[in-house]
DNA sequence: CAGCCTCGAGTTCT
DNA sequence: CTCGAGGCTG
């Protein structure tokens, strides 16, 4: 199977580079291009993705390796002599003074337990080994077990010490902290940028992340970069190491490596707080960027006595600073008609940076939504990042409204195609009605039938499917399957390649699993989850056409409402009639009963979380259900693993607070390695 | 019937 | 990721 998975993987990534070479020699020494822009630069992304993932199928041929491009190679990875640990998240007072009291729990002395408190640097961690005193490598974090060489270019920041000062030292340590930019450096490395119309960087991380993977050292050491040290690990029985943290720092200093001057020894959590407060207000005042305090317990025999556990040292604790919030204008409101009809008010922003991007959009939800902001055109709002992710508008400034302003009218027509809205009682979204007939809705829905979760049609996306819409090649996904090479090639920048591309990957949908099948045809209620226990049960579509209402809601999982929704859908003679058109195109609408294999995860349920390295979060998730575990997105008192990737969000903390136990991707692999 | 737990749908930007 | 809503359990 993981044999299989890779082989397959290594073709898609060869195919995908003799594209997009095969598309640049046309682009840059033909000048007679086939493609879109837009769909080159899909291209592109989709093999750096998988390139990132599958790094040890890059080649240098690959048009990601040339000069220029942000992808990181022609670095040795190297694997860390100790681990380099995360740290977990304290998001407000509350959290910190838990992850206090668990800890103090742990000593039967547990009075004046000193604590030291650090600002955490916003750039990038990397790691320094020094042997009998002289540098000798430095490394980035990468997934904390294994980084990047980049020993040259750190030699040419003047803050990290070649040879260390004074006159003891351990046969080998490695040296832990942050690379940054100083917020004016950054400004005027963005100046230069700008004058030569290169692409500025984001902010003072990217810009130091950016510059300290050139292959080129002379440009690294053209950026002012910096670096503040906060750690030690000693590989040296013999050397005589620091008993606490602060200690270590002071040694860290003598060495003449440059320490953040406001690290503070606190007598308790109280003092710890404050300078945790202190901070989130000075901060802005510093020259570089941080994003919280790390607390740590000053007294290192206690660190070890705490020891860590799968991610993270048990002994420190992130104090996350409030996520950016900014002020900016509400240009416009834009209403969307997704898929299912169901209409969403989005807030057209006038651009502004929030915590590392550029926010444009921001979605409004829906007109109840509106109504408690009381959000007019033209208003000042303030925008904030949920969960440092998505863009949020959380208030309105009144004081700065103009006197003519008038509430927002909520449409009552469509869009699209101007068929009036109706509201469903107790439902809180208003719906355009015209299902089978709104040009919006059918997008969306052309759009879902080629996403990853329905047919997964490959090589068509968004623009495709609009396209073809638009031009009155197709009027619903059935239509996907009487494409002709002719029809297609008669498309703007389509050529005979991108032509074959599509009707083969057209073609290869026919025989996805009925599953996927079920989940595209857009029944409300039924997505994934429920399109799979559907098809488990019933086998074939006509199958589930025939069944009666008590036959479905007998089915685990499915309750009256989707019942006599999937009821409904079958007696819609529009909907049989697109079922007919699938069959008479040769989709497969059925599927044998599955061959019970051994299920030794039975009873079992799997959360993923961060980004893992190896294997992609589907293919984990199949992987366990077919073991016979359930994979579900959310952590809860019945989740049996967490397996955390690297960098993982609240998921994680989550299942610390539940008492879940967490796996690394490492010892999940070795979990189900021993069932296949 | 309340209180979980899960699922569905929609969203932003790199 | 988050909200709202459906389904199941005690």
């Amino acid at each position: 199977m993981q044999f299989n998975l890779f082989s397959s993987i290594e073709n898609k990534i060869k195919d995908l580079r003799d594209q997009i070479n095969h598309h640049n020699y046309l682009y840059y020494l033909k000048d007679v291009p086939e493609i879109s822009d837009a769909e080159y630069d899909l291209l592109f992304k989709e093999l750096k993705e998988l390139e990132s993932q599958y790094p040890q199928f890059i080649t240098q041929d690959s048009p990601t390796q040339r000069v220029g491009e942000t992808v990181s190679t022609g670095f040795t990875p190297y694997k860390h002599q100790f681990r380099m640990y995360s740290l977990d998240n304290s998001n407000n007072d509350d959290e910190l003074k838990q992850w206090h009291e668990r800890t103090l729990k742990n000593f039967s002395n547990n009075h004046n337990i000193e604590l030291v408190c650090e600002l955490k640097i916003d750039g990038l961690a990397i790691s320094l080994t020094y042997e009998n005193g002289f540098f000798t490598r430095g490394t980035t974090r990468g997934n904390g077990i294994v980084g990047e060489d980049i020993t040259t270019n750190l030699k040419t920041i003047k803050s990290i010490p070649l040879k260390l000062h004074g006159d003891k030292f351990p046969k080998l340590m490695e040296v832990r902290g942050e690379i940054f930019m100083p917020k004016s450096s950054f400004e005027k490395l963005n100046e230069v940028r700008r004058l030569n119309n290169e692409q500025e960087f984001a902010n003072p991380r990217n810009a130091a992340s950016g510059s300290v993977r050139q292959l080129d050292p002379k440009i690294t050491a053209e950026r002012e970069l910096s670096m503040f040290s906060y750690a030690v690990e000693f590989g040296d029985d013999n050397f005589e190491k620091p008993k606490t943290h602060f200690d270590l720092l002071k040694l860290l200093k003598d060495y003449g490596f440059k320490v953040n001057a406001t690290s503070k020894k606190c007598k308790n959590i109280e003092e710890a707080l404050s300078f945790c407060k202190e901070w989130e207000e000075k901060r802005f005042e510093l020259d570089y960027a941080t994003d919280g305090a790390v607390i740590k317990i000053n007294d290192i025999s206690k660190q070890n006595e705490l020891g860590f556990t799968s991610r993270a040292p048990r002994w420190a604790t992130a104090y996350k600073f409030p996520p950016e919030e900014l002020k900016t204008q509400l240009l416009d409101i834009e209403i969307n008609v997704g898929r299912t009809g169901a209409v969403t008010p989005v807030a057209v922003l006038k651009p502004v940076k929030l915590a590392g991007s550029v926010v444009a959009r921001a979605s409004l939800h829906n007109f109840d939504e509106i109504q408690r902001l009381d959000v007019r055109i033209g208003d000042v709002v303030t925008v904030k990042k949920a969960a440092e992710i998505i863009p949020k508008v959380i208030n309105v400034d009144k004081t700065q409204r103009s006197e003519d302003s008038i509430p927002f009218i909520y449409p009552d027509k469509c869009p699209a195609c101007q068929t009036p809205l109706e509201k469903r009682e107790g439902e809180v979204n208003h719906y355009c009605p015209n299902f089978t007939g709104c040009p919006s809705q059918i997008k969306g829905w052309l759009q879902y039938w080629v996403s990853k979760d329905a047919l997964d049609i490959d090589g068509i996306g968004e623009s495709l499917v609009a396209q073809f819409f638009d031009c009155e090649l197709i009027k619903d996904p059935s239509d996907l399957y009487g494409l002709t090479f002719e029809s297609l090639i008669s498309l703007d920048r389509m050529a005979e390649k991108s032509a074959n591309n599509i009707i083969n990957s057209i073609n290869e949908s026919k025989n996805r699993p009925l599953a996927r099948l079920i989940n595209g045809l857009g029944i409300r209620f039924v997505g994934k989850e429920t399109a799979g226990i559907l098809a488990q049960h019933f086998h074939s579509i006509d199958n589930l056409k025939n069944a009666q209402i008590e036959e479905l809601s007998a089915v685990d999982g499915i309750g009256d409402k989707i019942a006599s929704s999937i009821k409904e859908y079958f007696e819609n003679p529009k909907n049989i009639e697109f079922i007919k058109k699938l069959k008479s195109h040769n989709l497969k609408t059925e599927e044998a009963i599955e061959e019970q294999g051994e299920k030794p995860l039975a009873g079992m349920t799997f959360v993923f979380t961060g980004s893992l390295t190896s294997l992609d979060r589907t293919k984990a998730q199949e992987m366990v259900k077919k073991l016979g575990a359930k994979a579900t997105s959310s952590v809860s008192k019945k989740t049996t693993y967490l397996v955390a990737g690297d960098d993982p969000g609240s998921k994680y903390d989550k299942a610390v607070t539940l008492g879940v136990e967490v796996l690394s991707e490492e010892k999940f692999k070795n979990l189900i390695r021993s069932f296949i």
